[in-house]
DNA sequence: TCTTGGCACTCGGTAGAATTGAGTGCTAAC
DNA sequence: GTTAGCACTCAATTCTACCGAGTGCCAAGA
C-alpha cells in the first residue's frame, strides 16, 4: 500500500535495518503508552539481540538525523513528525478487526436514505470505529447534470428556484427581483428554466434570453443565481463526527480548543482534507499541512470515487501518536464500501 | 422581565433584604472569579453596612436553606443551582454593551440568503456575541403549507420526491419503488402528485389513488414518504455554534467531554431547548433540565416567534457560572431581530 | 571496529513535613 | 441583633529528600 503517490516528493528515507526497528519500536511503544520510551524498553521490546547501550548509541544518532527527540535529558525518547512519518511509510498495511469488519458490512448493507444522510451516518460510524474524529467530504455535484428546474412563487417578489440534480441532490435559492411578478409570469419563466437547463451542468454555459420582459428577467436571475451557487456547494457536504473525541484524545485544553476551533470553520477542512490528497498523501502527519493550529494533529485521508473520478473523501483526525494502522484501515474500507455504495451495488459488502 | 412564564411552578421565594444582597453578592463574585467567596469580600463589595461576622451568620443561614455551599470547611461559599436560580429571578434585565448591539443590527442589516443560511450564522453571531456556545433551532414546518411537489425521475428505480413548502423550505425524499417505472409513469405521478398536494400542510390526510397501476402506486409511495418525513425534519434545523467554546468555558477534561458529546446528539439538543420552553422557562440551571450530563451547564433560551406562533428557538449554553444578564440580553435582543427578521422587515433594525 | 557491562550523573516525579493563610464557627461583650 | 476576638480547620503552597528511569561515556572484550 502506497502512503505516497506522488512521485515529485522524496523517496521514503531508508535506514539501516537495525536503526528502523528501533525507531519503529519507539514508535510503536510511545503511541501504545504515550510516554518517552527508554533504551532498556526497546532492547527488552523489538527481536534485536543487542544491550541497551547499543539501542542508546543508535538512538543518539536517531536523534541526530532528526527522527527522535527527548524531552530531557533523563527521559527517553519521543518521536518526532520526521520518526512517525517514517513509521507510516513503512507500515505493513492492516486489515480491520472482524468485529469491526462485520460492523462496516452491517451498517453499509443497512444505510438508506439520501446521500446527505448517508454521508452523516458514515462519519458518525468512522468515528465510532476509531475513536478519532471523523470527516466526510461530499461530492461536488459541479459535473450532474440538471434534471428538473423550476421557480415556485413564494410571494410577488421572493421566488424559490429549485432544482434537481442526476446525483440525487437538490437546491435551491432565493430569487429576490427589484420588480413584482405575476403567478403566470413566475409559472412562464419556471418553464423557460426548465426547457433551458435541462441536461447542463453547472459548468456548462447557457443560453439566456436577451428580451426586456420580467419573465426573461426572471429567467436570467435565476441563471446567474444557480452558478453563483456553485463554489458554495462544497461546504454543505462536509460531515464532521464525533467531535467529543478530541476531548478525549488529546490533552491539554488549549490544544482542544485549538482543534475544535478548526472543525468549526468547516470550508477549512474541506481544503484540509483537499490539500493533502493533491499532495498524493493519505496521512498528513504534525506540520505537513500547513495548519500550523492542527500541529498536534495527523491527518488521514482516503478519496471516494464515483465513476472512476475523485468525488470526495473520509478523513480522520487524531494526534500525532495516533494507531495509524487501525484508523488507515478503517478509513480504507470505509471509502472503498462508499465508493461501492455509490455505485450502486447497494446490496454485495 | 419575567423569568418564569408558567404560573404552576412555585413563585420565586423570597429572602429579606439582607440577605438577598449577601447571596446576590456571592453569586455576583463567584461568576466572576470562580473561586469560592469568603464572608469579609462580601462585607466589603455588598453596600450594606455589616461586619464579616454578619454576614457570616446570615451565610450560615443560606446555606441551610441550600442556597450556598461549602467546598469544603475552611472555604468560602459557592452558590447551588438554587442560588443561581434565585440570582436569575431577580435579575434586572441587562442591556448589550453598544459595540455588540452595533455588531447585531449590522447583522441583520446584511444578512441575505435561504433561511439556513441565516440560522447558521446567526448561530456564529451569537456565540461570537458572548463566548458560549449558541444553539438555534429553526422552525419545523409542519404548518407550511405545500407549493410544488414534482417526482424526479433519477433512474427507472429511483425517484425523488421533491416538495417546495410556503415557508421557502424543500425536502427531498427517494423513492424506490419494488417495480420500474417509465418516463411516463413517472411524469404522470408527478402531475397527480402535485394537483394532490398543493395547498395542503404535512398535518393534512390526502386522499390518495387507489387504483393498481404503477402511476397509483408511485403516488402512494410519495405520500407516505412525505408524512413519514416529518418528524425527521427538525433534525435539520439545528445550528450549533461555537462549539469550541465549550473547552475554553469548562474546566474539567471531562465536563468538555460530556458536553460535546451531547452537543453531537442534535435530535437530543433540540427536546433540551423545547423542554426548557414548554417548562416556561427562560434559563435552565444545572439540574431543571433532565440531562444529567449537563449538570454543570446552564441553558438559556428564548423563542423565535413567526406570526405570533413560536417557530424555533435560540439558545445559549455556558456553566452555571454563566454572565447570565450579559447572555440572556443577547439571546434576546437576537431572538427579537430574528423574528422581525422572518416577519419580513429587513431594513428596519 | 563494533559491542557491551559498568558507572557516574541528571533531573523529573513523588512523598512527607512544615508552613501559610483564607475563611470559618463560636462566644462574650456591646 | 451586631460585632470584635479568637481558636480552629484545611486546602494550597513550599521545601526537602529521595528515588529511579534513563542517559552519556568509557574501558574492556569479541
Amino acid at each position: 500500500m502506497a502512503r505516497r503517490t506522488d512521485s515529485n516528493l522524496a523517496a521514503p528515507e531508508v535506514l539501516d535495518a537495525r536503526k528502523a526497528t528501533i525507531l519503529e519500536a519507539v514508535v510503536a511503544e510511545h503511541i501504545d503508552t504515550a510516554q518517552p520510551v527508554g533504551s532498556s524498553a526497546v532492547a527488552a521490546s523489538a527481536d534485536l539481540d543487542v544491550s541497551s547501550a547499543t539501542v542508546r548509541s543508535e538512538m543518539v544518532a536517531l536523534e541526530r538525523e532528526g527522527y527522535l527527540a527527548q524531552p530531557h535529558t533523563s527521559a527517553g525518547r519521543v518521536p518526532t513528525d520526521k520518526g512517525y512519518r517514517y513509521f507510516v511509510d513503512h507500515l505493513k498495511s492492516g486489515v480491520l478487526g472482524t468485529a469491526q469488519q462485520l460492523q462496516v458490512r452491517d451498517f453499509f448493507a443497512s444505510v438508506r436514505g439520501e446521500v446527505e444522510d448517508v454521508l452523516e451516518q458514515t462519519s458518525t460510524l468512522l468515528s465510532q470505529l476509531t475513536s478519532y474524529t471523523s470527516v466526510v467530504v461530499g461530492a461536488s455535484h459541479a459535473h450532474a447534470s440538471i434534471l428538473s428546474a423550476q421557480l415556485v412563487n413564494l410571494d410577488p417578489r421572493h421566488h424559490l428556484l429549485v432544482a434537481v440534480f442526476s446525483d440525487g441532490s437538490v437546491i435551491k435559492h432565493s430569487i429576490v427581483p427589484t420588480f413584482e411578478s405575476t403567478h403566470a409570469e413566475v409559472a412562464g419563466a419556471s418553464q423557460q428554466l426548465h426547457a433551458l437547463l435541462i441536461g447542463t451542468s453547472l459548468e456548462s454555459r447557457v443560453q439566456v434570453p436577451s428580451r426586456h420582459d420580467n419573465e426573461a428577467a426572471l429567467v436570467r436571475d435565476a441563471v446567474s443565481a444557480l452558478h453563483a451557487a456553485q463554489p458554495v456547494m462544497d461546504g454543505e457536504h462536509v460531515f464532521i463526527g464525533g467531535s467529543s473525541k478530541v476531548a478525549e484524545v488529546f490533552d491539554g485544553v488549549e490544544t482542544v480548543r485549538k482543534v475544535l476551533a478548526i472543525l468549526e470553520q468547516e470550508l477549512l477542512v474541506v481544503s484540509l482534507v483537499q490539500d493533502i490528497l493533491d499532495q498524493g498523501l493519505s496521512v498528513a502527519i504534525g506540520s505537513e499541512h500547513g495548519y500550523e493550529p492542527l500541529s498536534a494533529c495527523a491527518v488521514i485521508v482516503a478519496p471516494v470515487m464515483i465513476d472512476g473520478a475523485p468525488a470526495g473523501a473520509v478523513g480522520l483526525l487524531g494526534p500525532t501518536r495516533m494507531k495509524y494502522r487501525e484508523a488507515m484501515a478503517a478509513a480504507e474500507v470505509v471509502s472503498r464500501h462508499l465508493t461501492r455504495h455509490f455505485a450502486g451495488d447497494d446490496d454485495v459488502a
